[in-house]
DNA sequence: CGCGCGCTTGACTAACTTCAAAGATGGTGG
DNA sequence: CCACCATCTTTGAAGTTAGTCAAGCGCGCG
């Protein structure tokens, strides 16, 4: 069961079900300010107090948690149309950074929540995205235990294919470190597996950030469906 | 961030905040049926329809997912108190099993629905009770994704330190290839990492399944808190 | 054109897994 | 109450996957 991996409002284009209805956002679109990100721009780090919620509208965020000794993790990637700072308590639980020329909407948390909280319907909505966040969660907790380096990097491709609501063919706006860092891999293993999937004419390598599926059935049964 | 990896109700020893007041189950704790059941028994299989939630009342219970060739992640252990099945979609999404001897309350999911969408309250608290869920496989993925063997068990132990509210010492339910199945490690692994912290006196095993915790600062150490 | 950064590739290493066997544990029936 | 048996756990030794270290390549940008 893939599923996306991060909450989403509505995108005609998008493969996802149970996205907000349009005009669920209506107003709350209103409160939102655009905020234009450079490459590597941070929204916000772990631990501060969380002010906002973004909505990603082109680009690409990453969300990182970083252990003591500098090891890195990447939670998601947030794509146009994901909504960012949902699940955040009174601080946020990780970092946000924009893994390439990004654009966003920033919403004041505070306003957003008052008139979420009054509205039964936006928080049914929210909860349910909540859970399907949680149920791709599951799949990547599945993923990152007991999946190889191989069906890794086929789960990731076919997850950015759905996501993206294209047949066959995705630009990646992550580096190697960041697949990496997502996958529970080194950026070595990432590019060598890149390379495997292509000598076996899986995929194709455009350029190292430019993918075309060749053989989806091989890549789904390296996926492992679950 | 510790976090309780499951929903919770409200259980006075329980050292988790954000749980439902008690009088939020009131009227849903009606509903409920208590069923007991033998160690491995199941409550449902992954892609079953979604009939049902449980609460725990003793016991334990793993939720399980299967690759096609056999290897197993359990992505959660629910304890007294915790609530399950809360994330389903119109199918289950993993398997859930008794651990041990174990008792649980069903409630119908239509009836349990039909009240908590009237309710508004109730439905904020389940969301943040997700929301909670979720920044605990945020923890969970980065615990995958990135630590060490040592590590992992070391945050696992301390895990069940908090959910339990006990100091120092705890009984684990289930076995060394069930722990070996949540933290993406193999049951010798498990085994050979709880037998190094004992040998470094950062544990007692009382028996295989009785932890004594001796050095708990070497413990937070190695779990790395992030 | 050349510089820098990210990607690729190779050789070696380490951590964890696999395979195997012996040692504990706990439940059951005599 | 004890002995037996099945099951789980521990431990050892060898194997494998992915990580580390290191060098070279290539693309894009100034």
């Amino acid at each position: 069961m893939p599923a996306a991996t991060a909450l989403q409002s509505p995108r005609p284009r998008r493969a996802v079900p149970g996205a907000f209805a349009p005009d669920d956002f209506a107003m709350l679109d209103r409160l939102g300010t655009v905020v234009p990100l450079r490459r590597e721009q941070p929204l916000f780090h772990e631990a501060d107090p969380a002010e906002h919620y973004f909505k990603v509208i082109s680009g690409a965020v990453r969300s990182c948690n970083l252990l003591a000794d500098g090891r890195r993790h990447v939670g998601d990637f947030f794509l146009a149309g994901d909504f960012i700072g949902f699940n955040a308590a009174s601080t946020y639980i990780f970092t946000a950074e924009a893994v390439t020329e990004t654009v966003v909407v920033r919403y004041s948390r505070r306003h957003f929540d008052a008139i979420a909280w009054r509205e039964p319907h936006i928080v049914r909505h929210l909860l349910e995205l909540a859970c399907k966040s949680l149920s791709a969660a599951h799949s990547q907790m599945v993923l990152l235990g007991r999946k190889t380096a191989e069906e890794r990097i086929a789960s990731f491709i076919l997850d950015l294919v759905v996501r993206n609501g294209v047949d066959d063919r995705i630009m990646l706006p992550m580096s190697r470190t960041d697949i990496g860092d997502h996958l529970g891999l080194t950026m070595e293993t990432v590019s060598r597996t890149f390379a495997q999937l292509r000598k076996d004419g899986v995929i194709e390598l455009k350029s190292s950030h430019d993918v075309t599926i060749r053989d989806r059935a091989a890549l789904e049964a390296l996926a492992q469906a679950d």
